[in-house]
DNA sequence: CTTGACCTTGTCGTAGCGTCAACGTTTCTA
DNA sequence: TAGAAACGTTGACGCTACGACAAGGTCAAG
């Protein structure tokens, strides 16, 4: 048989039977006078072995080894390990499936926001927070999404269960949203604007006991951040970044909130 | 923020950010004097994206096409196919899974045979033949094994069912062991040998009508091979590889008996 | 001044082949 | 008998999502 003859009756290309041949895996049979690979019903044999155990997902390289090892021992060894690695596959495969089929359903209801997919957690605040109506509230929902990819996931859940909390209590949601507009109208303000001052005491005022506890309490290791709601949860690795995200006046009244917040948590940067 | 302070923020290396924007997935940021990439938080929020978004199985080619677009429509959709596509590797895992468990029950059974992993159908059969007492045995379960990979599946079953009641029948089965011992006799000898002949005329009256009927009647479009038990299945693809792969006066036998079975199935090849 | 920890661009390697390219051989057909 | 179709040969690049170098520039501390 002729290369082209043996690849169709094993149901193999020619390619994959010459890249067998590179690897090792099979030896370069005798060629015919005019250079042409010759095959037997041997080689048939072993690429047929071969087939069965790639599909089975065995790399070709393992494949060699059990070819060569030549006794059923090795091959249970490697069945073996395939088989817990085709476990985690399949586990994490299930994993996403199951985020995706979240993602999926809120999708179907609308409730996707543009920024894309989120954690559980996130995702349920996303509903009570106002969309689209700020500026602010819009920029806070990004900062959250990037707070959810870092933080470490126990203080992430203690920060989020204060969040609902406040944003359940309609009397404090209508407050936030009012705060919200009101930072809306700094954006084009000057850094020393009177509503500054004031603004930022506000803000400070709207931080539950509780929220700064999980902000302040959240690590385990060493402190060295403060954050707020709204604009809460970014904060430890982003530091200045965090305040340059916003205009100059919006900045000093965040940071004049966070002056009375390390002030109340008994606390001096 | 410096690539390295970002990256270790939002949980990637300095490499894969790079990358990105080698892709076109995140622009170049503006650069220091130095020359170093200066990074915002607004840098930080897209990559938090991204990494979600990869984290869920995405390509990077589909991202981008996720963030360029910017509306939600293309992220389900996007999305949907995704599912879809997990949902088939997870099949296929499953499947490979399956049928890795069941080698692994046999390896632990010590009924692996040194050939390598085999279709459930074949494995039925393998334990019924006599393994490694025959050279010619150990011959014709290469080639069952080769067959079974390469034969279409109704065909095959057939077979397989017609080869069991066979080797169920216990005297059938000695009959069987007895052939194959006399053919292992013929290893050195010639061609003309006497015992050839009659060899074959044992070998082609051992196989049944059904049998026989399943060997010529097996794929649905034209016919143009015949094969036989023992040293039965590997035909079609391999004609003459098939008869090279015995010694000269094994092939006489074998070639006498399929054409006293040509002549049963009332053919002329 | 040196050391070490950053940053820069660029290239190679990964698994398992698919897909040309550029060329010779065999076989069928007009 | 010539030409085309269909085989074969070796060799090289492409694909994914980066990791791991190499060979250098920048910057802060000891």
């Amino acid at each position: 048989m002729r290369i082209g003859e043996i690849a169709a009756a094993v149901g193999l290309t020619t390619r994959a039977i010459r890249h067998y041949h590179h690897l090792g895996l099979l030896p370069e049979p005798a060629r015919r006078p005019n250079g042409y690979r010759e095959y037997g019903l041997r080689q048939a044999i072993v690429l047929a072995r071969v087939k069965r155990l790639t599909e089975l997902g065995l790399g070709l390289e393992e494949v060699r080894d059990v070819l060569a090892d030549d006794e059923g021992r090795e091959l249970t060894e490697v069945l073996g390990e395939l088989d817990a690695d085709l476990a985690r596959q399949e586990a994490d495969i299930r994993a996403r499936r199951e985020r995706l089929a979240e993602l999926l359903r809120m999708s179907r209801e609308g409730l996707l926001p543009g920024e894309g997919p989120v954690s559980p957690g996130l995702a349920e605040l996303f509903g009570r927070f106002s969309p689209a109506e700020s500026a602010t509230a819009a920029k806070d929902l990004e900062h959250l999404a990037l707070f959810d990819a870092t933080a470490d996931p126990g203080r992430r859940d203690r920060i989020y269960l204060a969040l609902r909390e406040l944003a359940d209590n309609p009397e404090l949601a209508a407050r936030m949203r009012e705060l919200y507009a009101r930072m809306d109208d700094l954006a084009d303000a000057a850094p020393d604007d009177p509503r500054v001052e004031p603004l930022g005491e506000d803000l400070a005022a709207l931080v539950p006991d509780d929220l700064l506890v999980a902000l302040v309490h959240g690590g385990e290791g060493h402190e060295d951040d403060t954050r707020t709601p709204p604009d809460s949860g970014v904060g430890s690795a982003f530091g200045e970044a965090f305040l340059d995200d916003f205009a100059p006046a919006q900045a000093a009244a965040v940071r004049q909130m966070l002056k009375l917040l390390t002030g109340r948590a008994g606390w001096t940067p």
